[in-house]
DNA sequence: CTTATATATGCATGAATTCGAAGATATGAA
DNA sequence: TTCATATCTTCGAATTCATGCATATATAAG
């Protein structure tokens, strides 16, 4: 099955195209409606120049689309569906980071009854 | 919203993790059901150091879990919605492919057009 | 000329991938 | 037990590639 392997390679190229905080969160902003560099520079307080280097990564991967309207590009989503897809991975991560705090606090309780428990660090 | 980017950034490296055709298709593979390296590893046409070195960084991240019986150590994935997730961007995949397969296509097409019309190539 | 955006250049910093050898662990054979 | 073998992991090293980011410059519209 080579199909699975090319489908596999392609996939791969994707989610590296996403895999940016940046670019997930202009994503997500996309999802709610075009948008033009300034305003998503405002909103997820990035400079212009690396949303528009960012935007030129999403678009070269087809992500997004521009519309030229004056000195204003507006970018939106090219596959509406594909932000569906993406915030649809955010639960898992919540889960994650959860878990990840619940563990790390855990530690910390555990950290401390053995900080008192032991006679070396005790004071 | 600080939340927002802890999401985003925690998204991104879940997705870097992913975002390899080797461990697409062990994620894929594991969809059905849990396997040992070995099995993998033919399955794949890979060898079982690289599939065990994926399968570590997957596990890492929280993504498989390990089940050891004697000497194989059984994979599965830790969250099955994760793979539905996962093979739900496929489809996005698939068009993408087709779609550049009918680009090539139609360049090929007005490449012989040109080629035709052109004195300087034509023989 | 100002505003809005794009691109080019360069650099720093690594980071991902892979391989071969060696190490660990479990099983079975002698 | 002891030795060999199967399975898998890990280490060390080489390769290679890249990624993100900033500054500066370019384009384009108004």
């Amino acid at each position: 099955m080579p199909s699975r392997n090319l489908l596999a390679r392609e996939l791969s190229v994707m989610l590296k195209a996403i895999a940016h905080p940046d670019r997930i969160r202009i994503i997500e902003e996309l999802k709610l409606g075009a948008l033009d560099v300034s305003a998503l520079s405002v909103n997820l307080g990035v400079t212009p120049t690396r949303i528009s280097q960012h935007l030129a990564l999403l678009k070269a991967h087809r992500l997004v689309e521009e519309r030229r309207n004056g000195r204003h590009h507006h970018y939106s989503l090219a596959e509406r569906d594909l932000a569906e897809w993406i915030l649809d991975g955010v639960p898992f991560i919540e889960r994650r980071v959860a878990s990840d705090i619940a563990a790390q606090q855990m530690i910390a309780v555990a950290k401390k009854l053995w900080r008192d428990d032991d006679p070396k660090t005790a004071n």
